[in-house]
DNA sequence: TGCTGGATTCACT
DNA sequence: GTGAATCCAGCAC
């Protein structure tokens, strides 16, 4: 039950369900031939049409470019000048939908991990949070656009499937009368993982 | 060409 | 709990 995820796994409409799919998958990578890789225990959608949050929101610019691609690559965005965002590209060419990736439990090269980070010794917070978890597995713009489907960085399927009751939602309060980007934040997260941030 | 603010994190009060 | 650090894309002039 080892494999990479598909190429059509990432090019389904639906970002909200590929986020909860995401849950439990095994993220990894080959940065400076260093394999690193952790379970993906957080993510949250981001929908590119009428989601004021997303940065690719009827906006075509060279930095969103990527968002508008074929599901399956990975689009990397440097935040407040020092942390690096690592989102999947979801949805056929066109659709600038993404699944931003927010937190990991390592599983493998946790010594890289530990010294990307300059950690001392292993604590939840090295890869709770999207810039830390970034930060830990070594991603950079550098690997911005790269096929989720390479040797760089890629997900891959060890058959842990979380229970839709083990899956913390985050939408907002009156979410059932909301228009659609009131959804908005699409967060989802392991109950009970030391790795994600604690649940409000 | 210059200014503004962001999908965050960490240290300090 | 609050604020600073810090780079660049996007927009205004």
């Amino acid at each position: 039950m080892t494999k990479k995820l598909p190429h059509e796994f990432y090019t389904r409409t639906d970002v909200v369900q590929i986020s909860k799919d995401l849950l439990g998958k095994y993220l990894f990578t080959n940065v400076g031939g260093n394999l690193s890789a952790g379970i993906i225990v957080e993510t949250e959608a981001y929908c590119g049409r009428g989601d004021k949050a997303c940065h690719a929101n009827n906006k075509r610019t060279p930095r969103t470019e990527v968002m508008f691609a074929e599901g399956g690559k990975a689009y990397v965005y440097l935040c407040y000048g020092i942390h690096h965002l690592f989102n999947v590209v979801t949805n056929v060419e066109g659709m600038a939908d993404a699944v931003l990736v927010r937190a990991i439990e390592p599983v493998h090269g946790l010594d890289w991990m530990l010294l990307r980070r300059q950690y001392p010794q292993l604590k939840p917070a090295l890869t709770a949070g999207p810039g830390a978890m970034s930060a830990a597995l070594g991603i950079t713009t550098k690997l911005y656009g790269q096929d989720l489907l390479g040797d760089t960085i890629w997900i891959e399927d060890h058959g842990i499937i979380i229970p839709e009751k083990d899956i913390i939602a985050s939408p907002r309060v009156g979410v059932q009368y909301a228009k659609e980007d009131a959804l908005r934040p699409w967060r989802f997260r392991i109950r009970g993982n030391a790795y994600t941030s604690p649940a409000k």
